[in-house]
DNA sequence: GCCAACGTTGGC
DNA sequence: GCCAACGTTGGC
């Protein structure tokens, strides 16, 4: 079992849509590393929501449905999606500022590497942020 | 709206 | 294969 994070811009793609959705399906991802942080994924993977731009916290968890196929959006056989489906809603959001301020998290892939849209996430890390979800 | 960080492109 | 120019992301 491994942890990953996502990224989305609410305006384009929020929780709510995502939770509307019940299944979403991950595409436009046009980066390497993302691209390969998506292939590692496994079906039943746990996967934090985060809201960029606007919000700039982790708001829920989701986990993999489907795993890496090529994205339909593009010919383009480099690319590909995976399927996500939400698990819970966080009773407290995680924001950035949280995270960025936690010793334990120095090491966040989200906060060293910020333009990655889609980055691993270490079971010590989850396991931290599932807890400020859970009691702030 | 600005800008730092980073990825991509293309000329050489 | 280097690197300057350019585009994009995303925090502030």
């Amino acid at each position: 079992m491994n942890y990953w994070l996502v990224k989305s811009e609410p305006s384009a793609y929020s929780w709510d849509d995502f939770v509307k959705q019940g299944v979403g399906v991950w595409d436009g991802v046009r980066n390497y590393q993302a691209r390969n942080n998506m292939q590692a994924m496994k079906v039943g993977d746990l996967v934090f929501f985060y809201h960029s731009n606007e919000g700039l916290e982790v708001v829920g968890l989701a986990k993999v449905v489907k795993e890496a196929y090529q994205d339909p959006t593009t010919e383009d056989t480099r690319w590909v999606v995976v399927e996500m489906t939400a698990v819970e809603k966080f009773p407290k959001t995680v924001t950035l500022k949280q995270m960025k301020a936690d010793e334990r998290l120095s090491d966040l892939a989200l906060v060293r590497q910020s333009r990655l849209s889609v980055t691993p996430v270490k079971p010590e890390e989850f396991d931290i942020i599932i807890g400020l979800a859970h009691e702030g």
